[in-house]
DNA sequence: CTATTTACGGACTGATTGGTCCTAAACTAT
DNA sequence: ATAGTTTAGGACCAATCAGTCCGTAAATAG
């Protein structure tokens, strides 16, 4: 039943190296050669598996975005407090500010920056992921009202937005050089408007 | 005195569609045939005038900075009210939501997102305009804070840092598809921390 | 007029791009 | 053993990349 010679790589280390590569400098900046070492690849073994460049591109995509999202529910569920939740995920991104190597940011930001408008294929997997996150979000906002730490006065989809556009803010901040100092108070400003 | 064969097109103008052309698409994406096209240019006008790709790119951004800094600090100058004078800042960003052409978003945003990590020329000339738009808002703050528009219990320097946030939060979900009917309440919600 | 200086257009270059293809290797099933 | 099937490596490809160079055009200075 099962034929052929063996794949000598493992599908999801190969993806996921990809994913690490794509990220660190985006698309049109990964060459095929970067890729290619990456993830220890042969060119033909990339394209037989992973179809070619764009269609791998989508592909960390999802990758990303599973592990993202997946990791957040987990982190929501061990949480007894949205608001902690909220402040400890503020505080996580933008421990990347001080760290000496590359700041990435978030891979879906950079790639919504980079190809949105001119890559369907791009945008689609984008929103895919945008929406997951917002959901997350959405939950996390429901659990505070549900508990009083968050008032109720302000519709769950305005807050959700905002925060979409905070944690977006943000990350770009931070590649563009902002220190955690000066986001520090940038993050309490931003609890604030949940209070 | 004054040698040689008149130049037969104007630096500025040429300047201005360049910009245009890395802002649409970005610096990668912009091919040299691109800007040739764009800014109706010979390839050895470019070479000869603006050193090469890269250079041009860096003196766009120079060009832009102004543009837009000098924009706003005009605006600025004109407004009675910085609560307003925000107001309509961040409406007229959400306004190119809704815009059927291309979300451009910000140039020094996509520059930094696309180039800040592996160039330190784009990097600096990022800080640059950067530190100058914040000198805007700043001058914007104490204003407000000074017609009692804005209260007097956050520091300065934390507004300016939120405001630049939530312009790149703003611009970065426009790029990724936001609407402007979402990103209103947004807006009410980010003037809110001013108040 | 000639000499000098600058600008322009386009041919040209070497390197790199993403992608194809062919052959040999490595495995399973019979 | 051998036929069937898939993988891996690398030669190869056309297209495009940024950038150089050179001959010619267009101006001024004397």
């Amino acid at each position: 039943m099962t034929y052929g010679r063996p794949r000598e790589f493992d599908i999801d280390r190969a993806l996921e190296a990809a994913t690490q590569q794509f990220w660190s400098v985006g698309y049109e900046a990964s060459s095929l050669q970067n890729l290619l070492q990456a993830m220890s690849l042969s060119k033909s073994s990339l394209y037989q598996t992973f179809g070619n460049k764009h269609e791998l591109f989508i592909l960390c995509l999802g990758h990303y975005q599973k592990k993202i999202v997946d990791e957040l529910n987990l982190k929501l569920d061990n949480s007894s407090s949205a608001k902690q939740f909220f402040q400890d995920f503020l505080e996580g991104i933008i421990a990347e500010a001080d760290s000496t190597d590359v700041k990435k940011g978030c891979f879906l930001v950079n790639a919504a920056n980079e190809l949105c408008q001119r890559d369907d294929l791009v945008s689609e997997a984008v929103a895919r992921a945008t929406n997951d996150l917002a959901g997350v979000f959405r939950r996390a906002i429901e659990q505070g009202k549900h508990q009083n730490e968050f008032s109720s006065a302000i519709p769950t989809d305005g807050l959700v937005d905002y925060m979409m556009t905070s944690v977006s803010g943000l990350r770009t901040m931070i590649k563009g050089g902002a220190a955690r100092d000066t986001l520090n108070p940038v993050i309490n400003l931003i609890m604030r408007t949940f209070a």
